[in-house]
DNA sequence: TCTGGGGTCCTAGGACCC
DNA sequence: TCTGGGGTCCTAGGACCC
């Protein structure tokens, strides 16, 4: 590379209340209306919103909110079911869009994200995408494309990595597009809580408080092994980058390998233990038949316990050899409960079978 | 009658071996 | 009787994200 700095692109695409947006395309009808998408749609029962529509965070709903509270915030809100097979379709729809997409004259890196999100970076890097202005007309121009293909409507965020791209494009929502960049960083987010990071969750802050630190630019001033002391080698320096905006991970269009597969459930009527034992094996036969479709045997068996007051915990083993066998991970699994406390009533039950890996590994 | 379900990754600490 | 380090594997648990 030459002395001299090549700016670094890279968009972060995200769909626009992606749930409800593709049950209002189905229904057309809804549009308009506060709609909500979470569990069964029944409210009633034990489950939270997955997406409300813009009209009902408007009424205060929001992500990861009861149903029975969205409900009693909004009784005349539209209550939708989760309805798995129909986004898998809209996001391959959404995803096979922006691969198509070419930027500075190659076709662009798409890394899928999720149902709902992506990166797009530059073919090499290097090409000639312009300066900021000529990048925020890309941005337009995804989200055109986007629209045109699948009728929905995305924000995208511009960036000189996938952390700037990434918060920009909240900023940019719904329908937007906005730029977070090196320049600009300071500016941005400097007197931001660090909570506003992608990775600094309500514990790391706290933490991070407990240090005098409490924005963006404190993080980023602080030194380097205050950070490192609290969150060890890894996580500190990783956390002091978070906060000067910086990151260097590439837009990697690698297709993702999972490393499990597992089910869980919240029951409506919390269970007496007598009932635990059928109830894990009947997880157990769920998650293999998910790893079954990926065509590695499982390695480890985890089980996660939730009791009534929430009190959660974790239970794991190796397994003897790598199996799929019904009977085989069963066993293990329902041996685990020998770990755990057998008194209470349980509200939640969960198995997870980490598979063997690849031939050669994980690529990322 | 608050608080889903799908994941990933990191760290601490114990066991064990040399 | 007291007491090394280094390395690896395993389990538990915490934190975060969509």
């Amino acid at each position: 590379m030459s002395d001299e700095q090549v700016r670094r692109w890279v968009l972060h695409v995200d769909l626009d209340m992606f749930l409800a947006a593709v049950e209002v395309l189905r229904r057309p009808e809804l549009a308009g209306l506060p709609v909500v998408v979470g569990g069964r749609g029944v409210v009633t029962e034990r489950a939270v919103v997955s997406t409300a529509s813009y009209e009902a965070r408007e009424l205060g709903i929001r992500s990861g909110m009861p149903l029975r509270t969205a409900h009693k915030k909004c009784p005349d809100a539209v209550f939708l079911p989760v309805d798995f097979p129909v986004y898998e379709e809209a996001s391959t729809r959404v995803m096979a869009a922006l691969r198509s997409l070419e930027w500075g004259g190659v076709p662009v890196v798409l890394e899928v994200l999720g149902w709902d999100e992506a990166f797009l970076g530059a073919g090499d890097g290097h090409g000639d995408l312009g300066d900021e202005a000529a990048v925020r007309g890309f941005a337009d121009h995804v989200r055109a494309a986007v629209l045109a293909a699948t009728r929905l409507h995305c924000s995208v965020g511009v960036g000189n990595n996938k952390l700037q791209a990434k918060i920009a494009t909240d900023f940019g929502k719904p329908r937007g597009v906005y730029a977070i960049t090196d320049d600009r960083w300071y500016d941005e987010m400097g007197d931001r809580p660090v909570r506003a990071l992608w990775g600094v969750g309500a514990k790391i802050a706290g933490r991070l408080g407990a240090l005098g630190i409490t924005t963006v630019r404190e993080l980023a001033a602080s030194p380097t092994e205050v950070v490192a002391g609290e969150f060890g080698p890894t996580m500190g320096p990783w956390f002091h980058r978070l906060g000067r905006g910086v990151d260097s991970s590439p837009v990697d269009a690698t297709p993702w390998v999972a490393r499990a597969h597992g089910h869980e459930e919240t029951f409506q009527r919390d269970l007496e233990w007598s009932e635990v034992p059928d109830a894990v094996r009947r997880l157990t036969a769920r998650a293999l038949a998910s790893i079954d479709a990926e065509g590695r045997p499982a390695m480890r068996v985890h089980l996660k316990v939730r009791y009534r007051n929430f009190f959660t915990l974790t239970r794991s083993r190796k397994l003897p050899g790598p199996s799929r066998d019904l009977v085989v991970l069963e066993e293990a699994a329902v041996a685990l409960l020998e770990r755990v406390e057998q008194d209470k009533p349980v509200r939640l039950l969960g198995v997870r079978l980490e598979m063997v890996p690849p031939e050669g590994g994980y690529e990322r």
